[in-house]
DNA sequence: GTAGCCTAGATATCTCCTAT
DNA sequence: ATAGGAGATATCTAGGCTAC
């Protein structure tokens, strides 16, 4: 993304994306007119402004899914515990449920295993936005394979999770640190401390559900 | 400086869906 | 009908932040 940064014509407000986001999400595609009902969520920006910002998300999408956009590669951490790239999702899920029912147990868990984790930059969270707009809730596989193609889907879906009970929680609480799930779209990165609100939450087509049971 | 609280990532387990 | 795969949810643990 960069054309929306430079125009001062094209310049949008942590709010405007805010509205715009919430907006994509309340008019799906197919809804009648969508574009003007968008137009009119997101104030000072005519319809022109919210289609072309629309074009940019996703040519910014089509350079992500292309490669084009470098994305941090963590592979393989000293523990190892990032390696994914791939079908990871079922990786350690097979071991675990498939044959060992035995150990739920944290000794095969090498104890240091469970540490830390790869704290999630602003990156991938917003790719992560961009799957989660893209592929709905639920389908953490899809999200993995073409948007945060460094975390597992499994990861995806861990963070989605604390995602989104940071979600529903901030919207009762203000008082809450500020953290990286305070990122509802993907135009957000700067302003993670601030209050926002207008989240995807992951409505694709204007449903909220996405998975076999939808919950949450 | 210390204690307590909050957040976030990882992991375990359960349930449902789909393929064979 | 069964097995395997995948997502959802609950829980654990570590680190960071805030208040005292």
């Amino acid at each position: 993304m960069t054309a929306d940064e430079t125009s001062e014509s094209s310049t949008w407000s942590r709010e405007q994306d805010k509205a715009f986001e919430n907006a994509l999400a309340i008019h799906p595609e197919g809804t009648e007119n969508r574009w003007e009902k968008i137009a009119v969520e997101v104030t000072g920006k005519t319809l022109e402004d919210v289609k072309s910002h629309y074009d940019i998300l996703v040519e910014d999408i089509s350079g992500i899914e292309a490669g084009l956009v470098p994305v941090p590669c963590y592979v393989s951490s000293p523990e190892g515990s990032v390696e994914h790239v791939g079908e990871g999702g079922a990786s350690r899920k097979d071991e675990n449920s498939q044959g060992n029912s035995n150990h739920k147990g944290k000794a095969s868990r090498l104890d240091q295993e469970r540490r830390k984790g790869i704290a999630w930059t602003e990156e991938e969270h917003r790719l992560f936005l961009l799957g989660l707009e893209k592929y709905g809730k639920g389908d953490w596989r899809s999200i993995s394979r073409n948007y945060v193609v460094t975390r597992t889907p499994t990861q995806v879906a861990s963070h989605a999770q604390k995602y989104f009970i940071r979600l529903s929680n901030s919207m009762n609480k203000d008082r809450r640190r500020s953290s990286i799930h305070d990122i509802t779209s993907v135009g957000d990165a700067e302003n993670i401390s601030t209050t926002s609100r207008g989240p995807i939450t992951g409505q694709t087509n204007g449903h909220f559900t996405a998975g076999p049971r939808a919950v949450l």
